[in-house]
DNA sequence: GTCTATAAGACGATAGAC
DNA sequence: GTCTATCGTCTTATAGAC
């Protein structure tokens, strides 16, 4: 996976991988059946972590809003700064899923199941808020797109996306349906 | 362009790219001096156009806020569904440049502008609004962010992003600047 | 400017020794 | 299970005729 993230999944020859992790190529395919076998099988091992630990945050009942902002912008700049594969990765998974039909219904459930955690935490905390509620599902899902984006302009620049942006944007997002709900939608 | 979406760019050999454009090898070394020097050749002749559509549907003076909103969404759907090469054609270019130290600026020199023309259609629309004035380029920042993290994951999966959503984030993230400028922000 | 033919090399994958 | 050595194929790029 380092050496996809580098190069990009054509340009990562076998030899690199495994010379990477120590090995030859024989060991390799001693071990999958193919570089396609081997790129599939790395990747559904690869769980994304990051999510769930918002996740958690969200849910935890004695966090206050600025914690979640925090939490938020914590996550973003670990991932676009910290991890720097992070982004370049996810696009190779992602380009290589959307052009497998049998892989792109696994990248969708993967999308999907993030979502529903998401969903979960916040949902933990907005019980009660009817308004907020019915739409925590969109919500959910603008905030997921909002960070796959902001990974990726902070990739070409971080001075693009100013510090705190992610924690802000929500922020806008929670109180914007709030004050939607009661006039036309 | 359209067998690098399709492909990939290592996967889109110069075969089948000069014959989608009707022509031999030799015929495309004759105008250009390798593959990379094609491929950032056609990358400055594309100009990113559908932004400067959605600016100039902002800038009229006489769209309503529903106006906005159906217009955002439209840009969306055009490029996700009709338009089904640009999110992969996107990513492939991303991840060139971002490779490519050279190019890397100019990646961003291209974001950079077209958040400033973002920022100039809607200022049009928001003078003598000071709590959005002052947040307006990085109002521009979330929508082109979420812009870019829609295309992808609607990719995976059209239900994935319900119709519409574009427009209704847009619309909570102007409600909610209008509401954060009284209280803390 | 475009073609055909070819050069030089890298790649994924396999065979067989240990 | 890992190694070395090798096979066939495909690739980018070039040379030279037209």
């Amino acid at each position: 996976m380092q050496v996809v993230a580098e190069k990009g999944f054509d340009e990562a020859s076998l030899k690199e991988i495994a010379e990477t992790a120590g090995f030859t190529i024989g060991a390799v395919y001693s071990n999958f059946a193919s570089k396609d076998d081997l790129f599939t099988d790395l990747l559904a091992e690869r769980s994304n972590p990051k999510h769930v630990e918002a996740a958690a945050i969200l849910a935890h009942p004695d966090a206050s809003a600025n914690d979640v902002r925090a939490a938020l912008d914590r996550l973003l700049v670990d991932a676009a700064d910290q991890e720097s594969d992070l982004g370049p990765l996810q696009a190779e998974i992602w380009l290589y899923a959307i052009r497998r039909p049998e892989l792109q219904q696994r990248l969708a459930d993967q999308f999907r199941d993030r979502r529903e955690s998401l969903i979960e935490s916040m949902a933990f905390r907005t019980q009660g808020n009817e308004a907020v509620t019915a739409d925590l599902s969109d919500l959910a899902t603008v905030l997921m797109a909002l960070y796959q984006g902001f990974v990726q302009l902070r990739r070409a620049d971080p001075s693009l996306v100013p510090p705190g942006l992610y924690g802000t944007a929500a922020h806008w997002l929670f109180n914007g349906i709030l004050s939607s709900s009661g006039g036309e939608r």
